[in-house]
DNA sequence: GCGCTTTTTCAACAATTTCTTAACATCTGC
DNA sequence: GCAGATGTTAAGAAATTGTTGAAAAAGCGC
């Protein structure tokens, strides 16, 4: 199942977005504002973001340039009332990944969707499997042949990331900016709590290792 | 430089937006038909595909269906005049990437080309290769034939520079200016450790040399 | 709101890895 | 041969990471 958030300051079209995303088998949830959107992200994972350009406070376009300089991966879609170039180009800048002129035809909405999550690689599932470990984001819940092994919210954001790429390293900031928010205020010595907490639970498991990148950060690496 | 193949058997417009996304930096390749188009790619690489769907003999969809079957991942952009939702569903299920509605806009052609090849450039990984070696930058690690080596940041930095540079002649100064900081007191005979760490680790491998120049610096000669 | 449990964070110290220096050997260009 | 530059090595210094337990914070049921 993927998740989609859905950025909009008009209740209707919000609603009628999200109503019929989740009519197409997406699980939504429905946003007035960025600021509503951040909230939601810090709490949760989503798979993509739609969002509206014109909006109150926070624009479609800082909210976008935000997300991009902590995820370069998540796929965004523009929908607009503005059909001018300058925008699309200032969008496309930042990095969205597709864009949609109002009145948007759901139908086309759900397909594009479908090719930028295909695209995005996520196509696969929300699962993911390594020898005999079992991740499942929608449980939030971890399984080591058969056998769930207790995880918190923290614990499984890391691991999940970590084997979403094995081998790529990544730095203390990145982690933290991604699970945390950017503003938190916590120390990136955080990290290695969690990873000494991971390293323990899974000491069972032969089928990935957690590395250290001294100087860097942490990987993971399949075995 | 990306290589775009335009597939479109309106020579006017073929030719426009070969010269438009040409003038935009792109190489392209144009052709007339599904069978030329297979033609080109025989010999060639290329990044990404534009074609048309209503074309005589094999039209779009047989092309784009048969290019997937090939190819999961190069981006494949559809241009048509229809409008229609079956026809965009098919496209989609097919597994193409977007779709453009004729009359075209260039400008927008070039945008939504741009985020395409973003998107897809992000699953290539950043890796070096010579001969024998591989260094891949997410990673932070070095293969030789297979095995990895084991280098400290800044030993895979200062190799991956030198390599990325093959030839080009680097001054003590230059590589501490990078990788130590403008303001670092280190001494730069510290740089002469690290190329004989480096020297050292890689005496096995024969694809390349770090070679010293007398009252100058280092650079990589590839063999 | 109030206890209770769970989770998260911090801080301290230990363990480890990496970095730097200095000393001496060797080499280069003149 | 000489002066200066580079190669090499090992040991101490410095920085990073591992680990732990206790305190703080966050949830949660009532």
């Amino acid at each position: 199942m993927f998740r989609i958030l859905v950025v909009e300051d008009d209740r209707a079209l919000n609603h009628s977005v999200c109503a019929y995303l989740t009519q197409c088998g997406y699980e939504t949830k429905g946003c007035l504002g960025a600021q509503e959107a951040y909230d939601a992200m810090y709490g949760a994972m989503y798979d993509l973001i739609v969002s509206d350009v014109m909006m109150p406070g926070i624009d479609g376009f800082e909210f976008a340039a935000t997300i991009r300089e902590l995820n370069q991966e998540i796929p965004i879609l523009f929908m607009t009332a503005r059909d001018d170039l300058a925008a699309k180009q200032r969008g496309y800048r930042i990095g969205i990944d597709d864009y949609m002129v109002k009145p948007i035809d759901l139908d086309e909405l759900s397909l594009r969707i479908g090719a930028l999550l295909r695209r995005a690689k996520i196509a696969a599932s929300r699962k993911l499997e390594v020898g005999g470990l079992v991740l499942d984001a929608d449980e939030h819940a971890a399984y080591l042949d058969g056998e769930e092994i207790a995880l918190t919210v923290r614990e499984f954001n890391l691991l999940y990331k970590l084997l979403s790429y094995p081998k790529k390293t990544f730095t203390r900031s990145q982690l933290m900016d991604e699970f945390w928010g950017v503003e938190s205020s916590s120390s990136l010595r955080t990290v290695d709590v969690y990873i000494t907490k991971l390293r323990d639970k899974f000491s069972a498991c032969g089928a990935f290792e957690i590395v250290t990148v001294h100087g860097l950060g942490y990987k993971a690496v399949i075995k």
